[in-house]
DNA sequence: TACCCGTGGCA
DNA sequence: TTGCCAAGGGT
């Protein structure tokens, strides 16, 4: 617990933790608004190291707001290629392109307006408004909620809303005048490097004042709720291979990869085999007979609530024409092996096609 | 308000 | 292998 005539020592022994222990993180260098919203949009969902990565060769691609604006959106996917939550990506260059019109091109410092902007929500304008402009203003996320949880024994599911209000305002009663930049910070990095899903609490700074702990319960918090189980799928897809060139298509601007670009396939169904699968697919798809010459790889990976596993083959048309009827798409090309990499692919396909480039035995196809 | 939206690391 | 989850937001 603690009381009121104790939060000041509370928020030194944070404080005093912090600028011990933090990460030395490239955002941290500087705190200008556009780096600082760039990095808490990456980081929204998504593990640090993979996120430094991102930032810095994105830094690199677009140095300020106004390049941002100025890219076509495909090349700002490009760019999140492999991250994920893509519309991360596409509120970040609508934001920009708002930024430079209702703005001026300078990023907006009062929090309604920065609140306002795509993809940002309550945490991520607390975290802007006070990280990049050191206004008094809370971020709470899944870290803050964690440490919470333990803090103040929190014996209830810890996303209902009444425990968000109290952790929300309990850390606006914390929150010491003209710090939030470090308070903030210094919270999230406790829950990540000490209070985690796994809490190492003899290493703690603020042990003491932790009621999770003191009824050796710590493990036990937060309460959580339950999650949507992980479904595995099999899914059957490849290269279709006419004259040298693949086949890709375009996905429709809703749902899951919205406009990425894609091998046709999907899930092979009961009864059915992988080859029967990839061939009734392409026909659904685009029309085309296909006949599978060869299994070329299998690809594990996950999205959003599915454990995928990718059967992928080299396909050759049986016949007909070269021109698909597309179903399940708004686009399609048949482009050479090198020229993938212009395209942005779900990370599954990426991964095929990178399986493929570092195979000596399918040089011919990318001599194609 | 549930549900959708990705991905890779880790135990 | 499988479940869990990492600086959430939009609808």
């Amino acid at each position: 617990m603690i009381h009121d005539d104790d939060k000041e020592r509370f928020v030194q022994a944070l404080l005093g933790w912090f600028s011990v222990n933090m990460r030395d993180l490239p955002w941290r260098r500087d705190y200008t608004p556009y780096r600082v919203w760039v990095s808490e949009i990456m980081l929204q969902q998504t593990q640090m190291e993979r996120g430094v990565t991102y930032f810095n060769r994105w830094m690199g691609r677009f140095p300020d707001v106004a390049a941002v604006a100025r890219a076509a959106e495909n090349d700002v996917l490009k760019a999140w290629e492999g991250l994920g939550y893509y519309s991360r990506a596409r509120n970040l260059h609508r934001a920009a392109r708002l930024i430079m019109q209702e703005h001026g091109g300078v990023f907006p410092c009062r929090y309604e307006d920065i609140r306002a902007l795509p993809g940002v929500g309550d945490y991520t304008a607390g975290a802007i408004a006070s990280i990049a402009f050191q206004q008094d203003a809370v971020a709470v996320d899944a870290n803050v909620e964690r440490v919470f949880s333990r803090l103040f024994d929190i014996d209830t599911p810890i996303k209902e809303k009444e425990n968000a209000a109290f952790v929300r305002h309990t850390a606006q009663s914390l929150l010491p005048r003209g710090k939030a930049r470090l308070f903030n910070q210094a919270l999230m990095e406790l829950g990540a490097l000490v209070c985690g899903k796994k809490a190492r609490c003899p290493l703690c700074p603020v042990q003491q004042w932790c009621e999770a702990f003191r009824l050796g319960i710590v493990q036990e918090r937060p309460v959580l709720t339950a999650r949507k189980s992980i479904v595995p799928i099999e899914v059957a897809t490849g290269f279709l291979v006419h004259q040298g060139r693949i086949f890709i298509q375009k996905r429709p601007e809703m749902g899951v990869w919205a406009g990425f670009w894609e091998f046709p396939g999907g899930c092979i169904e009961q009864g059915e085999t992988a080859e029967e699968a990839v061939r009734r697919e392409f026909m659904e798809e685009t029309e085309f007979d296909v006949v599978p010459r060869e299994k070329i790889a299998v690809v594990r990976h996950g999205y959003t609530t599915y454990r995928a596993t990718l059967h992928c083959y080299l396909l050759e048309l049986r016949g007909g024409s070269d021109v698909p009827v597309l179903h399940a798409a708004t686009e399609s090309r048949w482009v050479r092996f090198a020229e993938l990499d212009g395209y942005t692919l779900p990370a599954g396909h990426r991964k095929l096609v990178d399986m493929m480039a570092g195979s000596l035995q399918w040089q011919w196809l990318q001599g194609g």
